[in-house]
RNA sequence: GGGCCAGUAGCUCAGGUGGUAGAGCGCUGCGCUUACAACGCAGAUGCCGGCGGUUCGAGUCCGUCCUGGCCCACCA
């Protein structure tokens, strides 16, 4: 190839992002027996947002350890996924064509979209929103791999895969309905977590806890039977006529006397008993709560335990709902009533307050607090909770033998960082029930089932109709169960589809073995699975790490994967999160493009596992300047061997002790960088490898220099050349990982092949170029002659002199080993520093005595 | 309430197995040196969060507290 004049970063992302593709340098090959593979569970980008730097800088994380296996001679399963299954999916949908989604609509192959979104959504059936949500989700996977590549992810194209496909699907089904077989997959109808914006259920981890104002009402409720007045407070005096109960500790003596009494609520006059259960707080509040069905998730457990009756008030729609929960006694009841039917919750808890307050059930003022909330996460309004009839995945939730199990899981799994087990473990001992995994959505896997109907039009739960696996995957609300037609779908007698799809995580959670085709294709599964490496960001190890574990442990009995990579989050300047939403997230492209891919990812793998880590142009800067120099020095290293005479140098034995010295650290480093990746930590070892190069231009090469100018069989001449390209081999093969394009550009200068398929170093090799092999080189050489040179060039910048200035006289004292190694790097250190004469003393440290040749006597 | 992580130069961060505090950015000065001026060389800057303890010796090990972030928890 050739060394350029003026070698230059720009263009090499794409130069190279194309010729690997041309050579298949990342294409998997599968004739390669499990032992030899290494595979990789990447994380499936969600393709309805974008990529935002927190996406390239974990993903360079995971491309730098990649690299590394490839070099160490692994075969590398190394794909990418797209994650289009779900709601974000949803979302764009429907603002994008004016479309929503009706699954009780027969299916229309003729169906066209709006051209413009019209003012009222077009109701659109199951097969046709998703057939629209796939088109248009094609457009954001191309644009999403154009980046990837642009940043030089050694991903293998050609196993791509998405989460709504056709064998994403499959698998899907098939995972559930061996679940279901074992009895691991349950359907119950319970009270549930439900969201009444997006209308589905939704499941614990996809929780969280929101800061949000709020109120505690003192409310009286009135004794019956001579039993006494009793004062609860309540967040939620709308839930008044959900009232079912009172609840106190069975130790607290201001209640004991009530307890088997009765109460009657306000407003609505219903007659509710006063209970005892150890879960009542005496120190909270009054002491003394109010049951309802359901404020919140403690409501649902006393309403377990001590059988309490169902009164709902709350529709699916977050409104109150028009029939109330039972018949009322009297009339201001069911004005009371007429007055709360219909209304949001929060314009529901506004009138209760001014008819508790007209009434005088009110004792006092509301007393404002601040609490935390439930909500879904991609969620505007409090969860509340509702009756429902919904598919669980066990999880160990309420299964002490299992949660144990997936423990023990957690412990065989090799975490990098290992703390970050920690917080896996307290998501499992947390569960609190099993994984609820139905949505009542419709962009994503269908349940592959349908329910005989009887003779009176009920759905038969218990007797689902199953597929066979070689029909998935199914969609039960086009397709026709065997031993049915058609037209009998939701007749009475007939069928009907289960009209429920998984939760995204369902999917997600079965990523290997969708990734490696699990049954669809025996052989590559055998080749890939169980995987190596988890890579993903600590915030999902509740939702994604965990539930793949739970499907590999069921179906597989094993983990998904051996090890497991957690990569931190990107912040802001101002230790916030980065994301789109906030307005501070920067286009990756445009960094790409400024800096180049290098530099980014110079920033990336600076980033220690596991670590939030700023967003730090600063360090993209950094970055660039260290693959510039790079192209420079290499153009030193490798120019100084000549046009047409390199040959005669070839096969040459280093044998100057300076030489032999800096190979000696360079031994050194192959083993520090080696061990940092063998222990998933790529920034140190791109940090070792960093340090060592840096030194390697300000002392070596200076030091060097002279020597390697000299003709081919001048003496000392090849030893340095020799050096200089071993050295270059093995920094630009540390350095691959980390810098894919600056390095590969180098290596094509002199090398065959790619960089990113030659094999890492040993630390033997550069050993063994030295001439007796694995002789005495002594370390010290290089740190001593280095140290010199320093202080030379320290005593010229400070006499404000040119580093060409010659030095009339040096004096070096040090202790005896030093000096030895000084005069074996003697010519060396002369050379360089351009001293005229030299001598040495014996001292207990280094000293440096620096006579420099007058400033005008060195003009003429 | 329980747990994890972090606190080192103005800023962003390194400092596995205890041995005289480091890098880059920024700042100051010098220098166009046959790899590099979109560069190089050199310089200044630190009660290593506080307090105890172990040790000849602690940024590093132990205890405790403070601050920040995150995870988890049945938060009426």
């Amino acid at each position: 190839m050739g060394i350029p004049d003026k070698p230059s970063l720009d263009g090499l992302e794409a130069k190279w992002s194309g010729r690997w593709e041309a050579d298949g340098t990342y294409r998997f090959d599968r004739t390669k027996s499990r032992p030899e593979i290494y595979s990789i569970d990447t994380p499936p980008p969600t393709v309805s947002g974008s990529l935002h730097v927190g996406h390239v800088f974990s993903y360079t994380h995971t491309d730098t350890i990649a690299r590394y296996q490839r070099m160490r001679g692994k075969e590398i399963f190394y794909p990418m996924g797209w994650d289009d299954n779900g709601l974000p999916t949803e979302r764009r949908v429907e603002n994008f064509f004016g479309v929503a989604c009706d699954p009780s609509l027969p299916y229309d192959p003729a169906f066209i979209p709006p051209a413009k979104p019209g003012k009222h959504p077009v109701p659109t059936s199951r097969r046709n929103f998703v057939e629209l949500c796939e088109g248009l989700v094609v457009e954001d996977e191309q644009k999403f791999e154009g980046l990837w590549r642009h940043l030089g992810l050694s991903v293998d194209w050609s196993t791509t895969y998405t989460t709504i496909g056709t064998g994403a699907q499959r698998a899907s089904q098939r995972a559930f309905l061996r679940m279901l077989q074992r009895n691991q997959a349950y359907q119950a109808e319970a009270p549930t977590l439900w969201d009444v914006d997006f209308r589905t259920a939704v499941a614990q981890a996809e929780l969280e806890d929101r800061e949000q104002t709020g109120a505690y009402h003192p409310i009286r409720f009135a004794g019956v039977d001579g039993a006494a007045d009793v004062v609860i407070e309540t967040t939620r005096p709308e839930l008044i006529p959900a009232c079912v109960a009172l609840v106190a500790h069975p130790d607290d003596t201001r209640y004991q006397s009530l307890f088997g009494k009765e109460v009657r609520t306000p407003l609505f006059g219903v007659a509710v008993p006063v209970t005892a259960h150890a879960l009542a707080d005496p120190e909270k509040g009054s002491g003394i709560a109010m049951i309802c069905t359901f404020g919140d998730v403690t409501d649902v457990v006393w309403w377990r335990e001590l059988q309490l009756p169902t009164r709902n008030v709350l529709g699916r729609d977050g409104r109150i709902q028009a029939e109330p929960p039972v018949t009322f006694d009297d009339d201001a009841a069911t004005h009371a009533w007429g007055e709360l039917a219909g209304k949001t919750v929060k314009q529901a808890r506004k009138r209760v307050v001014e008819l508790l307050q007209e009434s005088g059930d009110l004792v006092a003022d509301p007393k404002p607090i601040t609490h935390s909330v439930k909500f879904y996460e991609r969620g505007d309004r409090p969860l509340e909770i509702v009756t429902s009839r919904q598919w669980y995945f066990r999880n160990g939730g309420r299964d002490p033998e299992l949660r144990e199990a997936l423990l023990a899981r957690g412990r065989e799994l090799r975490w990098h960082p290992p703390y970050m087990r920690a917080r896996y473990e307290s998501w499992v001992e947390g569960l609190n029930g099993d994984w609820l995994i139905s949505r009542q959505r419709f962009f994503g896997v269908p349940f592959p089932l349908w329910y005989p109907l009887t003779d009176g039009g009920d759905a038969d739960y218990d007797h689902p109709i199953v597929p066979a696996e070689d029909a998935l995957p199914i969609d039960p609300s086009t397709d026709v169960p065997t031993g049915y037609t058609e037209d009998q779908r939701g007749k009475p007698g007939g069928f009907m589809g289960d009209p429920d799809v998984m939760d995204t995580w369902a999917t997600s959670s079965l990523t290997p073995e969708i990734a490696a085709r699990w049954e669809d294709d025996p052989d590559r599964f055998a080749r890939v699975f169980p995987m190596d490496l988890r890579p993903q960001a600590h915030e999902i190890i509740r939702t994604w790490l965990f539930s793949t574990i739970v499907r590999a442990h069921v179906e597989f009995d094993c983990l998904p994967w051996s090890d497991a990579a957690i990569s931190g989050w990107v912040l802001d300047p101002d230790r916030k999160k980065m994301s789109k939403s906030k307005g501070n997230a920067v286009t990756p492209l445009d960094l790409l493009d400024q800096f180049g891919s290098d530099a980014v990812r110079y920033w990336a793998a600076s980033g220690r596992p596991g670590t939030d880590t700023a967003f730090d142009e600063g360090q993209m800067k950094v970055g660039r300047r260290l693959a510039i120099k790079i192209l420079n020095a290499s153009r030193f290293a490798l120019g100084v061997r000549g046009d047409g005479s390199v040959g005669s140098d070839d096969g040459s034995d280093v044998t100057e002790p300076l030489d032999r010295s800096l190979l000696a650290h360079l031994s050194v480093l192959v083993e520090d960088a080696t061990s940092a990746f063998d222990d998933y930590d790529y920034a140190r070892a791109l940090e070792r490898a960093e340090r060592f190069f840096w030194s390697f231009c300000d002392d070596y090469l200076e030091l060097v220099k002279q020597r390697a100018y000299r003709t081919v069989g001048e003496p000392g001449g090849a030893s340095a050349r020799r050096t200089l390209e071993i050295t270059l081999s093995v920094l630009l093969r540390l350095f691959a990982p980390h810098l894919p394009f600056v390095t590969e550009e180098v290596w094509s200068w002199w090398q065959g092949g790619s960089v990113h398929r030659a094999p890492w170093p040993d630390p033997a090799e550069p050993r063994a170029a030295t001439s007796p092999v694995d002789s005495d080189a002594d370390p010290l050489v290089y740190l001593v002659a280095a140290d010199v040179l320093g202080a030379i060039r320290k005593a010229k910048t400070t006499e404000q002199r040119s580093l060409r200035a010659d030095v009339a006289h040096l004096r070096v004292t040090d202790t005896r080993d030093r000096v030895a190694a000084l005069e074996a790097a003697r010519a060396d250190v002369l050379e360089a520093g351009r001293v005229r004469s030299f001598d040495t003393d014996l001292g207990d440290e280094l000293a440096v005595r620096v006579e420099l040749v007058a400033a005008d006597a060195a003009e003429s």
